[in-house]
DNA sequence: CTTTACATACATTCATGTATGTATGTATTA
DNA sequence: TAATACATACATACATGAATGTATGTAAAG
């Protein structure tokens, strides 16, 4: 059986995009070959050039599939209305860190962006699309750390820049070092209250 | 000319530390043949399997000359003994960051593990020992975080853990974003408000 | 009948590891 | 102290495998 359905064909990029991930997380992008691949999706090489222009092009697929939806959700400029920026703020990093603590497809491809890949060459166009997607939230995020400031939710001497950049490490930091080694420390767990450790710093003259 | 007295050989050896850290930091270290190396360093790979075994033994070679010091400045038992462990802290974190910031070798070599490497198979030393000598740091820094607890530096509802992976995540994400592009902030000027943030709000009640 | 959705087969390029060559430093011996 | 023997510090050459991209085959969908 050679030709399929168009549902079907996109039934085989899915799971050809499902046993990237596997594959990815185990061995890391690099050490990986697009055979195995193939063989973990139970297809031949020949279905994975038909889908997709070589390894990069793969690896930009699972990426986007998985982080497009989220990114979205955090680029929500219905942030700036909140009564409470703060608060609103708050809750958009805390779902996002839950959302990663809870879902494994997330962890799987977080744990291979940041530790089983090298941001560099022909994985460049995914470098780009994170340094972008990276910007507009700190953009994004500044606003609403100047409105908090204007509100007197933030003391007067912190620099919303710096707030922002800070928050951005905390949890980008935090990431990092769960998706490292998940049984460091439980993630769900410690979220909330690094984060209002942070945000009550905010706060202090 | 072949045979060379210790001395050249020694430094042949960091020349081919120096080519490895440039070309790695070009390339990624994935995508770069020990050939490659070679010719950066101006020698032929022969030279490099004579004084590193493989690609991996060289990485961590590299890795090693430069966090193997600093690592241990970072883990002074006397951080303990200090009136205001707090303070120390701060002054530790504040050290190391700043260290990164100036030393464009430190900044190098940083960028390639967080950015430009793998943490997978044949790599798992480099990952070993990086996890054995955080665990070390989580210890210490626990130990120095329950300390300022009992002296009132602290809130009483925090848990040193948490406290203490706050931080790290702080740190950590710093050094995160900052080598992801080292012109999105500069990281000598928002260290210090940014980590006196964090433990301001470990004072807060 | 044409295009799609793959499987198969092929050619080519590299990177690796090892084996070997070789000239020089260094220790030993006489 | 000079001759010798051995180890060192590489360079060169080779064999092998593996991964990639492409070209072609093919059966069914549209």
């Amino acid at each position: 059986m050679v030709r399929k359905t168009k549902e079907e064909a996109q039934e085989t990029r899915h799971r050809i995009l499902d046993a990237a991930e596997r594959v990815f997380h185990a061995q890391g992008v690099a050490r990986t070959s697009l055979a195995q691949v193939a063989e973990a999706a139970g297809v031949t090489r020949g279905a994975i050039y038909w889908h997709f222009a070589n390894k990069a092009d793969l690896f930009d697929a699972m990426m986007q599939r998985v982080i497009g939806p989220a990114e979205a959700g955090c680029l929500d400029p219905a942030l700036l209305e909140a009564a409470d920026p703060l608060a609103a703020v708050r809750g958009l990093a805390l779902d996002f860190l839950m959302q990663v603590a809870r879902d494994p497809q997330h962890q799987r491809v977080f744990e291979i962006a940041i530790h089983k890949s090298e941001y560099v060459g022909e994985m460049a166009d995914a470098r780009d699309r994170h340094l972008d997607c990276a910007r507009r939230h700190r953009v994004l995020l500044e606003a609403a750390m100047r409105k908090s400031q204007e509100k007197g939710l933030i003391a007067p001497h912190h620099r919303p820049q710096v707030a922002v950049e800070g928050l951005i490490a905390l949890i980008d930091g935090l990431l990092l070092n769960w998706t490292l080694d998940n049984g460091l420390f439980p993630l769900a767990d410690y979220a909330a209250p690094i984060i209002d450790t942070y945000l009550a710093g905010l706060r202090t003259v």
